[in-house]
DNA sequence: ACATTATGTAACCAATCGGTTACAATGTCA
DNA sequence: TGACATTGTAACCGATTGGTTACATAATGT
């Protein structure tokens, strides 16, 4: 009974566990004011309606540590390791961050357009990351069709991981096989830019 | 208001007609009924209850194609060359069948256990073409790794085709786009198998 | 002390969902 | 013609959904 702001938060803070626990799809108004111990018509107060609820609580998340930037000066390693470290920093993140994969998720099965609005926001982090990635490396080949085949890979691989615990041999829900498949990412990098020069500028 | 089996046939045509148009998502028993012109009275009569009739539509479907039985006698290409050959394929035929894509979305969207056995029901053949091919190549690395992130990949790219027009700048809705994303897989199936032994047997 | 803000309660709306029931109207076949 | 299977109509159930309304109760700041 005090603070407007805080009871906002609460409610946020309610969709978002939520989403991590129940996924996207239990995302109800009733379930969030329970789940926010508050009552629902304050969710319409204060947001408006369910859409503007699940934007407001997109809009507050970061989605992508920006792992290039985790280059320490010291650091002599080459683009190419740069960049297989960077993909496989990428699928830990989204082991990690259930709330990310539900996003993705989201966004591939229905067609709700804020699904797309929030997925974009998503990427454009993403897509700056590998750009100014890219700067350093003359590409050979369809390169970028075959990153968007790693991207993918990395996104099916950890969606799937919530629903089965193998996929082609691989024990998707132990730490064991999540390793082979980051060492894998890593490897795909390296095969991918092998024929890529480095730039010298 | 005479055959039976052809009442069913015609419900479970609605089934797979609004599958393919709307998704598994618009697949609700009104739906069913109102689109295969049927009283929905007859879709209880007939199968029971909605998830029985999802399981029947998906019993009757034939989920890949042998691509490698596709091998004419008069094939000398080595396994490497049909082992690339033979994912493109796989992402052709999910480029060509949504109602394919539709029932990987549902495994990874729903937890419904019955999306579990029918995908399982999917994978069971592909895992059978797999094993097949790999009969002839001794694996050099974690294979398997590498192939699960390719088969994630093509899953992944296809799903999306429907909800983005362009990933990582290639254009999902033109032919152009993929045609690149196929190439793409088979070099980078090529690139999997590089360090592969052909088995002499 | 008073007005303002924040929060709560509870009933209510219209729509949709999967599913059921009772009964009437057809068509088919012997 | 009569028996039987097939299809249809239409009302109904209980549950859930997102969303609204009217009104009462607290806490706050000045």
């Amino acid at each position: 009974m005090k603070s407007r702001e805080e009871t906002e938060r609460r409610i946020l803070e309610g969709v978002d566990r939520i989403i991590r626990t129940e996924g996207l799809g239990a995302l109800g108004i009733n379930a969030v004011a329970r789940e926010a111990g508050v009552n629902k018509v304050l969710l319409y107060r204060y947001f408006g309606s369910r859409e503007e609820l699940i934007r407001a609580w997109a809009l507050e998340r970061h989605y992508w540590k920006d792992t290039l930037s985790a280059n320490t000066p010291g650091d002599n390693r080459s683009w190419r390791e740069r960049g297989a470290a960077l993909f496989e920093g990428q699928m830990d993140r989204l082991f990690e961050d259930s709330t990310l994969r539900e996003i993705i998720r989201w966004h591939i099965s229905s067609e709700d357009p804020l699904s797309r609005e929030i997925m974009d926001r998503v990427e454009r982090d993403g897509q700056r990351v590998m750009e100014s990635f890219s700067r350093f490396l003359e590409p050979e080949g369809d390169t970028e069709a075959l990153v968007a085949l790693l991207i993918g890979g990395i996104y099916y691989l950890t969606l799937v991981s919530d629903r089965t615990a193998v996929f082609n041999g691989i024990p998707l829900d132990r730490e064991e096989g999540r390793n082979r498949l980051k060492r894998g990412v890593s490897r795909m990098a390296e095969l991918i830019f092998r024929d890529t020069k480095e730039k010298k500028a």
